[in-house]
RNA sequence: UGGGGUGUGGCCAAGUGGUAAGGCACUAGAUUUUGAUUCUAGCAUGCGCAGGUUCGAAUCCUGCCACCCCAGCCA
């Protein structure tokens, strides 16, 4: 792993410092990034693998990737792999992968424990009744009948329920803790359920399966992980972790930490708001690249960098924020500007022959890859008589500051020539579909013989071999900043998210391109060839973001 | 009205008693064969509010206010 972005304190890692340096946890740094397999990973996941994964490194720690799959109802294999595969691409190596599932023996042998110490219980209460039984945020709840059962009872009901003797809900294992604490946690919270379901790695061997509250904390400690890092809807459950861990007989002792989850402007970052855009059909799957998880902006055209160089400038706090769009696109654009070879493309295609220029005269023009990186190269592009330009550089009747095409205005094509509107051509529905310029031989190598200033530059493809190609031009998922706010946020869904260009002209070098490249075509944005569709006979290229664009600005104003 | 948290510019965010970092956004200008990039400058008399302590407070104390989370046999 590089390190791309300067690291900057937050309040985690100054905890961690000096959990350093005072030896605390014997100077150990392991954390752990833990997922449920239960949908894909989003931006939101990648906040929390950065700082998981990069706290380790920074401190030549250890960071396990394990899977919390304690809930056989949700989880899947596919989001196992998926989950895998999206932290490997964001460029981090987990020292361990491990299973909750795999701590289902050492978790049931705890609770035997918790029993015999009379610090849990098997209740045989429904869910209805114990939600009674538990009062409210301001009363008190009551005890359970089933709270005072022998040891030995408990015992012998817990073997029972493991054995499957018992039908799901009939009863539940719980910690006897105080039914009268303000913490609802601690009202003896449910520490283990019956659910004869199949899970996706035990198979049928467990009826039981332990709570999160349970399970986390003592797998935590399983994998003597130091800095147990969650988010803050976890922070009325830490008394619960450490009341386990102080009466268990854990094998070390973990400490959970809790930060702000991600918010992001126009999108929103919940599996079970996410599944249902997959489900009902908003998005093509996981992957659209509208989507806000891993593998929709990797799709997109998005970077590893980019996401780690965001994750690094949003910090890390307990304060409930919702980031700027425009920080993430710059992460972004700071690192696609580099690496992002440059290319012409047209996507709305335009017409224009340039009539003083010879039928069968053609010319090569070098062009750089890179306006600042030479390693990149040159390539020829061929000027003809015929050529396509985009339809937004030209305008009937432009403004005094458009310095594009307009009738008798002069630009210059990119690496070329200067040319001269003369003449629009129409079809019977008054639509331009022509454009007809005259070119000044004298002005190649950017020169102008007298020295006449040339604002406008516009990019061009020739017309005798542009390639055909589709271009989806991507837009916020949704088209308030907060979707969440009101009754129904699919309500909020932007039908303008994506647009479909099927005629867009390449310059033919383009239909070479590689999956996962990013291109920048030249004053359009970043585009990358898309992973699923794109081929050199028909390429398909994903915007991944534009460029930045300060006459729009000033045109909206 | 119980408990747990959080409040620093439009959005993030440093700061932990010594007189408000940085980034994004925005504004103005320079450079530019991408209206891109790059560069330069500007952008909180004030840190939720009100008192208090102190030579000195975003930082300490008191009292308010606002917002978020918690009553799954989900995580």
């Amino acid at each position: 792993m590089n390190n791309d972005t300067p690291t900057a304190g937050n309040f985690i890692r100054n905890m961690i410092a000096q959990d350093v340096a005072s030896n605390k946890h014997d100077g150990r740094v392991y954390t752990r990034f833990p997922p449920e397999p239960n949908g894909y990973l989003h931006i939101g996941h990648a906040k929390s693998i950065c700082l998981n994964f990069g706290l380790a490194q920074q401190y030549n720690g250890n960071c396990n990737l394990r899977f919390d799959d304690t809930n056989p109802e949700k989880e899947s294999e596919e989001y196992m792999r998926s989950i895998q595969e999206d932290v490997s691409w964001l460029g981090f190596n987990w020292t361990e992968l491990h299973y909750a599932s795999d701590y289902f023996e050492a978790l049931y042998q705890f609770a035997l424990e918790l029993i015999d110490k009379k610090l849990a219980y098997v209740d045989s209460l429904s869910a209805d009744q114990m939600r009674e039984y538990r009062g409210t945020l301001t009363e008190a709840g009551k005890s359970s009948p089933h709270r005072d059962r022998p040891v030995a009872e408990n015992r012998d009901l817990f073997k029972r329920m493991k054995n499957g003797e018992f039908a799901d809900g009939e009863h539940a294992l719980r910690a006897r803790i105080d039914m009268s604490s303000p913490n609802l946690n601690m009202r003896d919270p449910v520490l283990y359920r019956i659910r004869h379901v199949e899970h996706y790695r035990t198979g049928n061997k467990w009826c039981i399966y332990p709570m999160y509250d349970y399970t986390h904390c003592l797998s935590d400690a399983l994998e003597h992980i130091t800095h147990s890092l969650c988010t803050l809807e976890f922070e009325d459950h830490r008394p619960l972790y450490d009341w386990v861990l102080d009466n268990v007989s854990a094998p070390s002792r973990p400490e959970q930490t809790e930060f702000s989850r991600l918010n992001l402007q126009y999108t929103v970052l919940s599996k079970r708001k996410l599944i249902q855009l997959v489900e009902q059909g908003h998005v093509s799957g996981w992957d659209d690249p509208r989507m806000p998880t891993i593998s929709g902006i990797r799709r997109r055209g998005y970077t590893p960098a980019a996401v780690r160089d965001f994750c690094e400038r949003i910090g890390v706090t307990k304060k409930n924020s919702t980031v700027d769009m425009s920080l993430l696109e710059n992460s972004l654009r700071e690192d696609l500007n580099p690496i992002a070879r440059r290319a012409m493309a047209v996507l709305k295609p335009l017409k224009l022959v340039i009539t003083n220029y010879p039928k069968d005269k053609s010319e090569k023009l070098t062009a750089r890859n890179h306006p600042k990186d030479e390693s990149f190269g040159t390539r020829e592009l061929r000027l003809t008589r015929e050529l396509y330009v985009d339809h937004d550089d030209f305008m009937e009747d432009p403004p005094r500051k458009f310095f594009r095409l307009g009738p008798g205005r002069e630009v210059r094509l990119r690496y070329g020539y200067c040319i001269t509107c003369n003449e629009v051509i129409k079809d019977d529905a008054g639509n331009v579909i022509e454009l007809h310029c005259t070119y000044d031989p004298e002005t190649g190598g950017g020169q102008t013989p007298d020295g006449r200033k040339v604002k406008g530059i516009i990019h061009w493809v020739s017309a005798d071999d542009a390639v055909d190609a589709e271009i989806r031009l991507y837009d916020r998922l949704f088209n308030v900043e907060n979707p969440l706010q009101g009754d129904d946020y699919i309500e909020h869904l932007n039908p303008e998210s994506l647009t479909v260009i099927s005629n867009a002209k390449l310059e033919p070098s383009l239909a070479e391109a590689n999956t996962e490249t990013p291109y920048q075509f030249e004053r359009v944005g970043f585009f990358t060839p898309d992973s699923v569709d794109h081929t050199s006979d028909a390429p398909v290229f994903n915007r991944t973001v534009t460029l930045r664009d300060s006459w729009a600005k000033q045109k909206n104003r």
